[in-house]
DNA sequence: TGCCCGACGGGAAACGGTTCCATATTCCAC
DNA sequence: GTGGAATATGGAACCGTTTCCCGTCGGGCA
C-alpha cells in the first residue's frame, strides 16, 4: 500500500513537502504541488487517517448517540446529520443508545472516551451529569438536539409552545373536552419533550378555563401501536368522550386515527386529532400537525458541531443561538369544528 | 492525557510489558499484569485506537452502507447490526447511500477506501463491479445483506419464494384475480428484491393457470404513501376489480389498506391484502404478512463479518452459508376467502 | 551594500502504541 | 549435567503521518 514516502520519492521531494502539498498547510511552490498531486494520483495514494490523527489529534469523525433509529423523527434527524457530515468530509459513528441499558455506560466511558471521535451529537437523549463530564474531560465538543442534561450547546424546539399551539388550534375550533396522548413519563419528567408538550397542553387548557380530567391525559410509548392502545382506552368506553385529541407525536396520532376507525367514530365529525412532527405520512392521513423539520434539525446540529470544531469553510449561518428551532402548524382535514 | 509509557513507569515495567499486559498478547506474569492493570486504572489510561491501528492495521470499526434509514426494514436491520457490533466491541460507521447520487462514488472511493473500517456490510444495495473491486483491492471483507452485485458473502432471503408463498396463500383462499403492488423497477431489474417478488407472484399465478393483466401489477416507491397511491389507481376505477392484493412490503400494504378504506371497500370481505416484512405495525393493522426478521438478519451479517475478520470468540454459529434467511407466513385478518 | 523577511524545502522529531529480537530464568526430560 | 522448551521481561524498531526547526534563496527597503 502506497505511503507518503512513495509519493515524495516519485515527485522528487521530501516527505515533509509532500505532506504540505497534499494537506495545503505551509508553503509549497505551485509547480511542486502539482508534481506531488500527480504523483499521488498516479500510485493511488490515500493518506492513512490513523497516522494523521495520531499526530493531529483530529479524526474527522463525529459520534452520534440516538435512542432509536426506527422512529420517524429520529430516523429523519439521523439522515440529515449523515448527509451534512458526509458533505463536510466527516464520518459518522453511530451509537444507538437504548435507554440506560448496561451498554449505555460502555458507550460513554469506552467508545466515546477513546480518541475516535472529534465531537458528539446527542439527539433526544437525557444526559447524566457524569456522562457530560466524561466528554468534557476529553475536551470533546458536545451538541445536543433536544433531550435534557448537560450545559452544552443545545438545539431545541420549544416543546411547551408546540403543545400550546396544537391545543389552541383545537380550542379555536370550539372544542372544550380535549384529551392528550402523551409520551411515557410526561408527568414525572416535566423537562423532557413529553413533559413539555403535556405542560403546554395543560397551560392552554387552563388559560381557556378548562381543567382536563386526569383520565383524559394518558401516557404511552410514542409509537403508532402505543397511540392505538391508548386511544382505545381513551375513547372505547360508553358515555361521553372527548371531541378532540392532541397527540404528542404523529405516530401516536396515526394510532389514534386507527383506533377511532376501529371504534366506528366518524372522523373528523366526531373527533378531531392533531399531532406533532410533520411525519411523511401525515399528508396521506390528512393529519393536522405541528411540523418540526427533523432533517433540517440534524443539519443544523452538524453546523454547530463544525463551528465548534473550528471548521472554517462552513457555509450555512449559525441559527440564532438560543432561539428555538422553527415549527409550524399545518392544518389538514383531521381537525374540524367541534360538534354541537 | 495518559500514555502507555506513564502506565509502564507507574507499574515499574517497560512499555512492551505494559502493552502485553493490557492487550493480553504474549507472556506476562500474573502478578505483573495485575500491577499494570491497577496502574492503568489509577491514571484513567485508555489506549489510543489510532496508534494501535496504525501498527496493527485493524480499527475495530465496520462500515455499514444502507440506502435508507427511515424505512422500517432498513431501520430494523441497522439496529440489529449496531447492537451486535457494539457487544463485539466494534464501532459502526454509517454511510447512508442515497441511490447512485454523486456522493456514492465518494463513499466508495474515499471514505471506505481509507483505512478507517475493517470491513463493510452492505444492506440492500446493488453494487457495481468497480465498487466491489475497490473494496477488494484494499482487502476489506464485504458482506452483503440482500441487494445484488459482487461475489462476496451474501445473506439473503429467497424473495422469489416469498412472492410465491404470499400469492399461494391468496390462491388457496380461492382468489383468482390477484393484483400485485411491486417495488419500483421490479420489471426492469428481475434480480432485485422487487423483481424477485414480482417473479414469485407471476410464477404462482402461472402455476395456478392465471395470467394477471398488466394493469393488475403496478410498481411504486416502497412506502406507505406509495402503496396508497398505487392502490387508488388499482382499485379506484369502476368495473370489476381484484379481490386480493399481494403487496411487496408491509408499508405498501398499509397504504393499500388505507386506500381501500378511503374507497369504501369492505375489508377483508371485498379485498384481501398480504404484505412482506413482519412490520412492527402489522399486528395493529391485522395484516397477513411474510415475516423476515430484519433485526436478526442484521445480527447474522455481523456474525459473518466477525468470522471473516477472524474474531474467534464469536458465539452464535454461522448460519448455513448459502441457505436463504428464514421467513414465515403469518396469517391475520386482512386475508380471507374470496367472495363468490 | 547590508539586512530582514517571506517563500520554499529538507531532516528529524514527534504522536502512542505493538511487536520483533535478545536476554534471563525456570523447569523438565534425557 | 546438559539441552531445550516455556515463561517473562526489556530495548528498539516500526507503523505513516504532521510539524518543528533550520537553511537557502531572492527581493524590497533603509
Amino acid at each position: 500500500m502506497a505511503a507518503i514516502g512513495d509519493v515524495a520519492r516519485l515527485a522528487g521531494v521530501s516527505k515533509a513537502t509532500a505532506s504540505r502539498a497534499l494537506t495545503g498547510n505551509g508553503y509549497v511552490a505551485e509547480e511542486t504541488r502539482r508534481r506531488v498531486e500527480t504523483a499521488a494520483a498516479e500510485i493511488g495514494y490515500i493518506a492513512s487517517p490513523d497516522a494523521a490523527s495520531l499526530v493531529t489529534g483530529r479524526t474527522k469523525n463525529v459520534g452520534v448517540v440516538i435512542p432509536f433509529v426506527n422512529r420517524w423523527f429520529f430516523g429523519e434527524v439521523l439522515e440529515g446529520i449523515e448527509r451534512a457530515l458526509l458533505t463536510a468530509g466527516y464520518d459518522l459513528t453511530l451509537y444507538n443508545l437504548s435507554d440506560s441499558g448496561p451498554d449505555r455506560a460502555r458507550v460513554f466511558e469506552f467508545f466515546l472516551a477513546r480518541k475516535r471521535v472529534d465531537a458528539v451529537i446527542a439527539v433526544g437523549v437525557d444526559l447524566a451529569e457524569h456522562e457530560v463530564a466524561a466528554l468534557d474531560r476529553r475536551e470533546k465538543p458536545l451538541v445536543c438536539l433536544g433531550g435534557t442534561g448537560g450545559t452544552a450547546a443545545r438545539l431545541s424546539v420549544d416543546d411547551r409552545a408546540v403543545g400550546q399551539l396544537a391545543t389552541e388550534h383545537l380550542l379555536h375550533l370550539g372544542h372544550t373536552r380535549i384529551a392528550h396522548l402523551a409520551g411515557a413519563g410526561a408527568s414525572e419528567r416535566p423537562d423532557t419533550v413529553q413533559g413539555l408538550r403535556r405542560h403546554g397542553f395543560l397551560d392552554a387548557m387552563g388559560a381557556a378555563g378548562h381543567d382536563p380530567s386526569p383520565a383524559d391525559v394518558v401516557e404511552t410509548e410514542m409509537t403508532m401501536p402505543g397511540g392505538y392502545r391508548a386511544a382505545l382506552q381513551l375513547l372505547g368506553h360508553p358515555g361521553p368522550r372527548p371531541t378532540a385529541v392532541f397527540a404528542a407525536s404523529d405516530e401516536l396520532a396515526f394510532g389514534a386515527l386507527r383506533a377511532a376507525e376501529r371504534l366506528g367514530i366518524a372522523m373528523p365529525a366526531e373527533l378531531s386529532v392533531v399531532g406533532v412532527d410533520g411525519h411523511e405520512y401525515a399528508e396521506m392521513f390528512d393529519l393536522t400537525t405541528v411540523e418540526q423539520y427533523p432533517g433540517e434539525q440534524g443539519r443544523s446540529a452538524v453546523g454547530v458541531v463544525l463551528r465548534l470544531l473550528g471548521e472554517g469553510a462552513v457555509a450555512d449561518p449559525l441559527p440564532d443561538s438560543g432561539a428555538p428551532l422553527p415549527t409550524r402548524l399545518v392544518v389538514r382535514a383531521s381537525t374540524t369544528a367541534a360538534p354541537r
